[in-house]
DNA sequence: TCTTGCCTTGACGTCCGCGTCAAGGCTTAC
DNA sequence: GTAAGCCTTGACGCGGACGTCAAGGCAAGA
């Protein structure tokens, strides 16, 4: 298959194969004529790039994980270094979600502080202080 | 003070606060050498948006708040149009720790699925069937 | 006076994963 | 023949927040 049907059947674009081969990601076989050519092994190491790209891994990131697929081996994380890479990502996943998680508390807590100070704002809903 | 006294004390550097006062959020007076001259107010202003900054806030995201201070506020986060951004950026924040929790647990799944099969890495804490 | 250390503006570089345009070749259908 | 729809390489653009270099001016101390 060319390039234009292994792109959409990868739901990706021609010029991302075009990237990812002058990155070292996806080789390609040459037509006579010049034009790129493919096949079924390439698809699955497409796929196995845009799934780890829609996890958010780096581009090189992809990069063990493809080597393996090449190596012969039926899935691209069935070499170590490919479990290396997921350890990895697992420990910087873990480090942001804590991050993201103390940001979103600060900032949560400075909504609250400022509307408490805004009148007309936050609609208090309970009287705290008198009864009249 | 001049610029890099301004930078030291926020941390940061020159290049930082004439990008800023480029970008319209940060003004100075200037000497008559032409130097750019700066108050305490300044400070406060610089601080408020790197604090935004080091929160994952974009700059323009800041305006309003620096808009806010140099209308008089007390505090960048006193006016409605602070609030809206703080409420906004909330529910960013929420999304993406979602998205990131959900990518987090397909990629835990991944790696033990490839522990699972991969004999000699995970080695094995417990043996599930057998008794010997 | 000369050096040192501030400051000025201008402009290009960085990172990343592509998008987009230019200019042209191949193949097939009409 | 020619138009359409593929394909080729090359190269600049983008977004965001600056880093870094160039070339030069200003002020103060030895």
């Amino acid at each position: 298959m060319r390039i234009g049907e292994l792109a959409a059947r990868a739901g990706t674009t021609t010029r991302t194969l075009r990237y990812y081969e002058s990155r070292g990601l996806l080789s390609a076989r040459r037509a006579v004529n010049g034009y790129r050519t493919y096949d079924e092994e390439d698809l699955k190491l497409l796929r196995q790039i845009r799934t780890l790209q829609d996890f958010g891994f780096d581009l090189e990131e992809t990069r063990p994980f493809v080597e393996c697929l090449r190596a012969g081996h039926p899935e691209g994380d069935s070499c170590p270094a490919s479990l290396v890479v997921y350890r990895r990502k697992l420990a910087e996943l873990d480090e942001l979600i804590e991050q993201l998680t103390s940001v979103r508390a600060q900032v949560g807590a400075q909504l609250a502080r400022a509307e408490a100070a805004v009148p007309g704002g936050p609609e208090p809903k309970c009287e705290l202080g008198g009864h009249a």
